[in-house]
DNA sequence: GCGGATCAC
DNA sequence: TATGGTGATCCGC
């Protein structure tokens, strides 16, 4: 490689991750936007200059790096495989899971549409067929008509104003969407009594007895219990039913046979599989994955690296294959409980000591409310360049008062040490 | 057990 | 001018 031609490319290539990056992990989640390359190129453009720009350039940068690494590892770990063999005992292992696809229970996964954007709309009808963003600092949710312009959850209202000039900008009221959401999840769980809440606004159902015993087919269920929510609410929910809980795209039913299932997955980006997130995307592209489809063509490679990969996971992903067990969170399945807090700025150590008592104090109280306690004490800060840490101690006892969250933690002496 | 990363919502 | 909060999990020490 010539010196001063690997930089250049580098970094055209960099720009092009780079800019995707910015524009946040929904963007280009829903097909809704006119033009995302436009989109992304403004959104780019607003960032520049800024600490947040800088942070995403070195992430981005060290993906780059990791990927090129792993692209190495790849080449060494395939030198003298023999092919055929790997090939012949990974389609011996997709029999095998083939032979374990079970189709005998109906799974519906339920989404509110716009959840807190139909709620704002309902107290405030003044909003109708405007585009208008919910959250001050960060949107939580944006309208249809704001999503035209590429205006998406978790950007920023100052970009979104960048896109969209004439969005109106609307403040949370959790506490609506707490009193909405119970009052949604009580419809559903009418059809699954043992039903599981994902978040406010989603659910997985199991209606394979709801729909037995009325002599109901799936569609009729669901039909059935879309109406009642909008009925009960004014709120409209999309679903998606499937032999499993990875949810068709949009409100659909997959039909229930092994070839359809795998004829659909077979287009589907790698992307819209839950636990595929932007990284794993950028991973799974640099071997030549992007579809569900492409990790059969590539399965040679993904099961010399399976421990980078996963082959198990991605072999049942290709065949549309995932766990079709419903049930709620168990209270005691719960593993860790915290408060975070960003501030603008936060002046000197005495400051800082104070806010982080405030918090000590607030997590008492949540946890105390509940009984719930714990071993291990974990500060997390971030800086203004936007770099995380993480400070860990786990103690022979079980803590819980915000005295002992706050003195017997590590926060006192992390922060300490910053400051000096 | 710790710290960094990733992911979902 | 300016980019969130909560909880879970995995990997490599």
């Amino acid at each position: 490689m010539e010196p001063g031609s690997e930089p250049q490319l580098d970094s055209s290539q960099e720009t092009e991750t780079l800019v995707k990056r910015l524009a946040g992990p929904s963007s280009g989640k829903a097909g809704l936007a006119l033009d995302q390359t436009e989109i992304n190129r403004i959104i780019a453009e607003a960032s520049k200059g800024s600490k947040f720009y800088d942070n995403e350039k070195r992430k981005d940068k060290e993906l780059t790096e990791r990927i090129n690494r792993i692209k190495k590892e790849k080449d060494e770990s395939m030198r003298g495989v023999d092919i055929r063999k790997v090939e012949a005992a990974v389609d011996q292992l997709l029999v095998q899971l083939e032979a374990q696809r079970d189709l005998s229970q109906i799974i519906v996964h339920v989404d509110m549409d716009a959840f807190f954007a139909s709620v704002e709309l309902l107290y405030n009808p003044e909003l109708a067929g405007k585009p208008f963003g919910v959250g001050r600092g960060v949107l939580t949710t944006a309208s249809y008509e704001a999503r035209k312009y590429g205006v998406r959850s978790g950007m920023p209202g100052f970009i979104a104003k960048k896109l969209c000039p004439d969005l109106i900008l609307v403040s949370n009221n959790f506490s609506r969407y707490a009193e909405m959401s119970a009052k949604v999840m009580n419809v559903f769980r009418r059809y699954d009594s043992n039903m599981c809440p994902a978040g406010s606004d989603e659910a997985y159902l199991n209606i394979t007895e709801y729909s037995v015993m009325h002599g109901l087919t799936a569609e009729a269920c669901v039909q059935e219990m879309r109406k009642a929510v909008h009925a009960e609410t004014q709120l409209s929910v999309s679903a998606g039913i499937a032999p499993n809980k990875n949810k068709p795209n949009g409100q659909f039913q997959i039909p229930f046979d092994s070839a359809s299932i795998k004829a659909f997955m077979h287009h589907l980006s790698i992307r819209k599989v839950p636990g595929i997130g932007r990284v794993n995307e950028r991973l799974l592209e640099s071997i030549g994955i992007k579809t569900c489809g492409d990790i059969y063509t590539h399965r040679v490679v993904i099961s010399v690296m399976d421990k980078r990969f996963g082959l198990k996971f991605l072999l049942q992903t290709h065949l549309g294959i995932a766990s079709n067990i419903v049930e709620p969170h168990l209270r005691e399945e719960r593993k860790s409980i915290g408060a975070e807090r960003t501030f603008s700025s936060l002046g000197d150590k005495e400051k800082v000591l104070q806010k982080l008592q405030e918090i000590a104090a607030e997590l008492e109280k949540d946890m105390s409310r509940n009984g719930w306690t714990g071993r291990t004490v974990t500060l997390k800060y971030k800086l203004d360049t936007y770099q995380v840490f993480t400070r860990a101690k786990t103690f022979d006892r079980y803590v819980f008062t915000k005295e002992e969250l706050y003195l017997v933690s590590p926060l006192a002496a992390c922060v300490q040490y910053y400051y000096e």
